[in-house]
RNA sequence: GCAGGUAUGGCGGAAUUGGCAGACGCGCUAGACUUAGGAUCUAGUGGAGUGAUCCGUGCAGGUUCAAGUCCUGUUACCUGCACCA
């Protein structure tokens, strides 16, 4: 067959026949959408080609099944790549993208993609981005933009300001040099005011959940609190975000974010230098740079104190870039025995580091709590003691219970756990030579029996480390030598030779070093909280500082307000008037749109505002409010205010009254469907989520969540598995493919090639298999009888349920391979098939390969026109086989099978099964235990 | 570091959700038809063994009559986020 000339035969017939277009009308409307591509200079890439075929499929088997299936497409088109084209070959940017969609809409066609050609649009029409602009000027009205000044990213060769993509690794992606911050005062939107209903919305959608996930993780919340800290000498205090103050106790020290507001004033005079210094270099380190320096923990003490609310204690003020400005209140109490970054910067300041929780061991097992057992407090020593010379440690092995565990015992009197510690490994191993290094942070062994004192124990337990220095000893008593060996133990067989957990515990705090305790455990060392856990502590503190009016609870995001400007020429222009009297003033809606204006020049100017603020008359204009001279804004808006809301627009593509009319959006309801990269899962998602809820609030759309079931595809490697890029040399055209192959070769391979959510590896060979199938559907019309109804109901009725199923499951490549094992089937029937037979593989095969198909059907004269036709319904009664195989296993090892029909009785297959000569071997001579039959499943015998 | 994902023949991947592991495709081997084969058709194809059989789903345990699937621990790779208090 002429795939080129069969394919554009059925392409022109769509488009004439404009089969795709839909109405704002009938029943059972179902949207389907994939993400609306960035039409780039390069083409169409084959993973584009996977997703739109994917939803393609989906949307003729609707149509198929009756759904008046909206499918559109169209162009997402402003961005940095077109504008620097432009700049390059100094053309507009609108030439550039004309030249672009050319292409791609070419290659969508030549795909034979079923799209709604009729409400395809460009982010850069004026007639689409006139109501981007419109709906900018809602959010202004509705106080949901604003101006702030905020530092960015600067290229001061290029002078230019970059996303934070383009800054990767504080590098211009563009010239090389380094980025720097810079302040610039730009428009935001009030995103994280959405926070909480971005959340919530989730439960409104039907995102896999993974997307979910990657909405929740970016949104960030956390729960906690604001604790009030005085300092020492002002009447000031600062505020800090905690989700840890049941750990306020043991705070002792304090950090501010460098830029946090009160640092110069609190700083005292011989600190300023050092103050001013640290202050410098942090402006200068861009946020790569600063996390980059992360393993090393930097900072500067104020010479300032906080007073710690709970206990009025004053405590050391210091700035340092591991607070950020940007989270929570840009201020810290610091716990360093509870926070692995407090911990860290302490031990490099000398900071104290005072335990406020102790780790809590709950007895299990031989060790759990007994009934009617005495319960006793006990201060117990645990002493880890290292060879003088080997890299070895002291255990003893109590010989009644086979216990190993380091040397412990009771602390008497007031002892302290050093002096006891030393009495102790005297005693139970006679080594006389000590020094004790230090002590670890105590933990508590909770509700434990001590079987050798026959009690129920609450354990305080502190452990000390040490070593000897030589191995010098006095003879032990009988008594202990009755009761224990003493044995040395090489490092790494510790931790399997400690038989119980604290011991253990302490084992491995010992070998890793010490950190901070994060976990949940007791409290100590606070006062009222002492002896609860974290979420009592938590709960009572909070009490405690509302009370005393020194803080309350606090929910925290991560997720910050969404910075709408960009220095660009190729965007949306902001639609917002600077006036001398007035301030902001938004423009007049019926002057919309603010076109984009046709310059020469698309640089960015030397102080880095957008390349509009040199058209001077573009800039100049009359205040709406006033008359009075007044200056355009010249920022445009980021690329992803066109994406966030073009599904929208789909619905109704031709509105000129409003951004898609109330009707048309009530009768399509939500997205049904969304596919898109996993890249955007995050962003463009939450983006698009965000804006819709706020349309929503102002009453503009009929839904508060758009966008029903989300899924993602997995991207298109290169044949040597890495991604598709011209400098890899892996990068496969979709077009050289579709020349060769034809479009439906490259349809059901991509389709075939694996798990649609995973990612997949490009393989020519794999290629040629489906260009084989489809070969051998052709050639099997050779074989038509006049048969009539199906040549096997079962084959038939199976193979529609497996195909409609997994079509909407996103199992595609189940899909084809059980329309392969059906024509595997149809190539054995010995009098051919019948045309009933052809009519359906090709129908069930026609999402997938629409032009192959169609053309089959019309060659045997099948039938309607398969795109117009309706999908085949499947009937389980007729799935049901005459006669059933099962498994059957002895001991669980598969020695036969039996073959059985459906209503076959238990003790029929039993009988059966028992008759199999092999399962006759395996079972003769042996006691039968017990015989389990799973109905349609299998059979298992258990002998001995 | 945190979160998520993945791991099954020579390769891409199936497995009705705990029930005959390796469907389907590629590749490979042998044969047929051919002047020819990167076409087509037939047979075979996880490993070891003549065989009965044994071993096999990253690794180590566990639960179960039965584990790729469930539980505990662990390793490697991929993708996000990254000092989020």
């Amino acid at each position: 067959m002429d795939t080129i000339k069969v394919e554009k035969k059925w392409q022109d017939f769509w488009d004439k026949d404009k089969t795709f277009e839909v109405k704002n009308t009938g029943v059972n409307p179902y949207y389907i959408l994939v993400e609306f591509p960035y039409p780039s200079g390069s083409g169409l890439h084959v993973g584009h080609v996977r997703s739109y075929t994917a939803q393609d499929a989906i949307a003729r088997m609707k149509r198929m099944q009756g759904y008046n299936v909206l499918f559109p497409m169209g162009w997402d088109a402003f961005g940095a790549p077109a504008e620097r084209y432009a700049i390059r070959n100094h053309i507009h940017p609108k030439e550039a993208v004309k030249e672009n969609v050319k292409t791609f809409k070419g290659q969508m066609k030549k795909l034979g993609f079923s799209f709604d050609w009729s409400r395809e649009f460009s982010t850069t029409d004026p007639e689409y981005y006139k109501w981007t602009q419109w709906q900018f000027l809602q959010f202004y009205k509705n106080g949901m933009a604003y101006k702030d000044t905020i530092p960015v990213n600067w290229c001061p060769q290029c002078k230019s300001v970059l996303s934070n993509e383009d800054a990767a690794g504080g590098v211009c992606e563009q010239c090389g040099s380094q980025v720097v911050q810079k302040e610039k005062s730009q428009w935001m939107l009030r995103m994280s005011d959405y926070a909480e209903d971005l959340l919530t919305g989730l439960d409104d959608t039907n995102f896999a959940e993974k997307v979910k996930l990657g909405q929740i993780n970016w949104i960030g919340k956390s729960k906690g609190a604001h604790v009030n800290f005085k300092i020492d000498g002002y009447d000031k205090e600062f505020t800090v975000f905690t989700t840890r103050c049941d750990t306020l106790y043991g705070a002792t020290y304090c950090v501010l974010a460098p830029e946090h507001e009160y640092v110069d004033e609190i700083t005292t005079e011989e600190h300023k230098a050092e103050v001013a210094a640290y202050k410098a270099e942090c402006a200068l380190k861009n946020d790569m740079e600063r996390t980059e320096l992360n393993k090393d923990k930097t900072g500067v003490f104020t010479g300032a104190y906080a007073i710690n609310p709970v206990n009025g204690e004053k405590i050391p003020i210091y700035i340092s870039d591991y607070v950020l400005a940007s989270y929570g209140t840009g201020a810290i109490m610091a716990v360093p025995a509870h926070d692995e970054r407090d911990y860290e910067f302490a031990k490099k300041f000398n900071i104290p580091i005072r335990q406020v929780i102790a780790k809590n061991i709950v007895g299990t097992g031989d060790n759990a709590i007994k009934e009617g057992k005495k319960m006793t407090e006990r201060q117990v020593v645990n002493v880890i003691i290292k060879h003088p010379t080997e890299d070895k440690y002291l255990l003893v092995n109590n010989k009644k219970f086979n216990w190993f565990t380091f040397v412990m015992g009771g602390i008497e009197g007031d002892e302290t756990a050093t002096e006891a510690g030393i009495r102790e490994v005297i005693e139970e191993t006679g080594y006389t030579d000590i020094t004790i290094e230090k002590e670890m942070e105590f933990i508590y062994y909770d509700n434990f029996y001590a079987a050798h004192k026959d009690v129920n124990r609450h354990i305080t337990c502190h452990t000390i480390v040490g070593h000897l220095n030589s191995l010098d000893s006095t003879e032990r008593s009988e008594e202990e030598k009755d009761i224990a060996d003493v044995l040395w133990v090489d490092k790494d067989k510790l931790m399997s030779t400690l038989t119980t957990e604290a011991h253990r515990y302490d084992a491995e705090r010992m070998l890793n070093g010490e950190g901070a305790y994060v976990d949940d455990g007791i409290h100590v060392n606070s006062n009222d909280l002492d002896g609860l856990n974290k979420q009592e502590s938590i709960d009572k503190m909070i009490n405690w500082l509302h009370e005393h009016k020194c803080g309350e609870a606090k929910v925290n995001y991560k997720m910050r307000d969404w910075i709408f400007s960009r220095q660009r020429f190729w965007g949306e222009p902001i639609p917002m008037i600077n006036c001398p009297k007035c301030g902001w003033v938004p423009m007049d809606e019926a002057d919309l749109p603010l076109l984009l204006p046709d310059v020469a020049e698309y640089e960015p100017t030397d102080d880095g505002e957008s390349p509009l603020a040199k058209i001077t008359d573009w800039v100049n204009c009359k205040c709406p409010k006033c008359g009075g001279d007044a200056r355009r804004e010249t920022d445009t808006m980021p690329n992803w205010a066109g994406s966030s809301w073009y599904f929208l627009r789909f619905m109704d593509a031709h509105n000129s009254d409003s951004f898609a009319g109330m009707d048309a959006m009530k009768y399509w309801g939500k997205v049904n469907w969304y596919n898109g990269g996993m890249e955007h899962t995050a962003r463009h998602l939450l983006y698009a989520r965000f804006w819709v809820q706020m349309l929503y609030n102002f009453g503009l759309v009929p839904n508060k969540e758009m966008i029903d079931i989300r899924v993602s595809h997995g991207m298109i490697l290169g044949s040597n598995g890495e991604k598709m890029s011209k400098s890899r040399g892996n990068v496969i055209n979709p077009d050289d493919i579709v020349s060769e192959f034809g479009a439906d070769t490259l349809r059901v391979y991509e389709m075939f090639i694996g798990d649609y959510q995973q990612d997949a590896s490009w393989s020519t060979d794999s290629l040629r298999g489906c260009k084989r199938f489809l070969d051998r559907i052709e050639r099997i019309g050779e074989k038509l009888n006049d048969k009539k109804g199906y040549t096997d109901e079962v084959l038939a009725h199976k193979t529609i349920k497996k195909v409609s199923n997994d079509l909407v499951t996103l199992k595609y490549n189940t899909a084809v391979s059980a329309l392969m094992i059906m024509l595997n089937e149809y190539e054995k029937f010995e009098d051919g098939i019948s045309r009933d037979d052809y009519r359906l593989i090709l129908t069930l095969l026609n999402p997938m390969a629409p032009h192959i198909t169609e053309e089959l059907n019309e060659m045997y004269n099948l039938g309607e026109v398969l795109c117009k036709s309706k999908w085949p319904e499947y009937d389980d009664s007729k799935i049901v086989l005459d006669s059933i195989t099962l498994g059957v296993q002895v001991n669980g090892k598969l020695r036969g099978t039996v073959t059985v029909s459906p209503e076959a009785s238990e003790d029929e297959i039993k009988t059966q099964a028992f008759e199999d000569e092999n399962v006759k071997r395996h079972t003769e001579g042996k006691e039968i235990v017990k015989v389990i039959v799973i109905k349609g499943k299998i059979v298992n015998i258990v002998v001995k």
